[in-house]
DNA sequence: ACGCTTGCGTTATGTTATAACGAAATATAC
DNA sequence: GTATATTTCGTTATAACATAACGCAAGCGT
């Protein structure tokens, strides 16, 4: 039993790699409903999930939606950098940050799992934008 | 118009002081049914924006849930940790990460307005139950 | 006192997410 | 190769989270 939800992920992910904001699931319902009139919630929700587990979506905790990765290495954790402005997510690495958070939170005997840092800001084009304005 | 809508700030203030865990803005919403029988969603979201925006409660994005500050300096960023055994969520300061993640971003053009740090993991606590087990 | 401004409570509804179940597809036993 | 078990999927329904909009009432200025 290998390949039958793999049709809809796959869909799910062309849609999130084609928007260029994050999108939440009831969006990506929408832009699916064209080929698949009858789709429901839990398909998109099933299928995000699975492709969150793999690493090729990520969800943006304070947006409630979710980003197709655009790091070519799926296994790491990233920083998201939000654009309040247009919407815009990019997705950075930083290992040495999430490395001194785990110490920082082990030396209280916590013992970190998952990182979420998402920083809501203004990207550099509407930065510019602003600026020439 | 000074006092009115305090009160119901100082209420949802105790309501989150008093639990050991994240609160959902329903879940605040039941513990204020018993005084308040007629109360609804708008007013516990009034009252958790204007507390928010003081600092003295923090949305907790993750969980859709919000807690209590428990600094005694409200005007900072925190780091949340988060067990995701027991649910209880600890407020840490760090400013280094801050600047650090600030700094980051700033090279890439972008500028940071608002930080989204939350660690979800085990506790001390829960993490020595288990050891123990 | 009268009207102006502000913000609150209420109603209604919008948005995000999942529980539960039956049907269909694949795998396993024999 | 058929029967049975197992997994996954679509569907229905509903739960959980959040806000728009409006009218009323409280405080304020005159």
């Amino acid at each position: 039993m290998r390949t039958r939800g793999e049709v809809m992920q796959s869909k799910i992910l062309a849609v999130l790699k084609h928007a260029d904001s994050a999108l939440s699931a009831y969006d990506i319902l929408e832009a699916l409903r064209d080929e698949f009139p009858k789709i429901a919630p839990p398909t998109v929700y099933r299928g995000l999930a699975a492709l969150t587990e793999k690493g090729s979506v990520h969800r943006v905790e304070s947006l409630n939606s979710f980003v197709a990765c655009t790091n070519h290495n799926h296994d790491h954790a990233s920083i998201m950098s939000i654009c309040d402005d247009c919407g815009s997510v990019e997705e950075n690495e930083a290992p040495k940050i999430f490395d001194d958070l785990s110490g920082l939170l082990g030396k209280t005997g916590f013992d970190a799992h998952r990182h979420v840092i998402e920083v809501h800001g203004v990207c550099a084009a509407c930065g510019d934008q602003d600026n020439a304005s």
